[in-house]
DNA sequence: GGCTATTTAGTTGCGCACAACTTAATCGCT
DNA sequence: AGCGATTAAGTTGTGCGCAACTAAATAGCC
């Protein structure tokens, strides 16, 4: 086989491009939730809770894939700053339910735009994005559950 | 307007969709990367080099979409790894040309097996990669060009 | 030639992602 | 009831991403 035909290009690899598109979108929402005061992963904590009011730490964590070791320093920030409460669950004193505040709650309000900016932003049609969405999700499916399988 | 409809779903998010879906592909990649010995982002370096033979940090930079203060402790680790060579540019001291090592030469062989295994793993057809790939890079244009617009 | 502005790498500091580990509570089995 | 296994959250350490800054070299202008 030929040597160079070995290993594809940078930009022809499929992996490279969700990196790079993740980043450049994350990077887009960065400046819009600075007036927010938040990061794009603790923008994502609060979506989670504005939609469902109240949350488990462990709930969290499988809505967002990420495990206690990044979620618990995330929310302590939150927490400090006044827009997320902590509190042992009395049934279960291992979990730990958040909950929103009053100023958590208040921030729903500002974060209306973001979706409509960074929707424009993207420069898709309403099938474009659509499409992506479901496609996005069939391949983390797919990849996960090939993970799962790797040390199942 | 209903309070409720004002954020989307997490679920509904396009941009939630794309976080998770390169976090699991990187997931992915990083047992196959233990092997070699590499990060992730590494194995992106490492790729252009494969390409390239020999590249400026500025260069990497800009295939990568990343800025120094990401690409120089990363090729430091490089360069300890024995992978990668760095020198300041006789005609021009101030930038630095990357070269592989015969050992990092050597690395490209063991990396042909894993675009194909992930490429199995996404789950997708030949005709729905393109199609992602595709789209993916529009979007990232798009951003990428709204973003340089705002401050601009 | 001399001086400012720009360019290029690198450093520092913070937050996230993740692996490996710790601590504490609950479960489940006998 | 007692006790080992499991579960939940948190801690520690490493690497990446990025902003803000520094240091050094070059470019460009007078």
């Amino acid at each position: 086989m030929a040597a160079d035909a070995v290993v594809p290009r940078l930009d022809e690899q499929l992996c490279f491009a969700l990196h790079a598109a993740s980043r450049a979108v994350t990077g887009l929402y960065r400046p819009l939730l600075d007036d927010l005061g938040l990061t794009y992963p603790q923008y994502l904590v609060m979506l989670s809770l504005w939609e469902h009011g109240d949350r488990g730490v462990k709930e969290l964590g499988q809505a967002l894939c990420v495990d206690s070791g990044t979620l618990s320093p995330l929310l302590k920030r939150l927490e400090k700053a006044g827009l997320v409460r902590r509190e042992r669950r009395g049934d279960d004193e291992r979990s730990v339910r958040v909950t929103l505040t009053e100023e958590g709650d208040r921030l729903r309000a500002k974060a209306v735009s973001l979706p409509g900016v960074v929707g424009e932003a993207m420069g898709l049609g309403p099938a474009q994005i659509d499409e992506l969405r479901t496609t996005l999700h069939q391949l983390t499916d797919s990849v996960n559950r090939y993970r799962a399988n790797l040390d199942g």
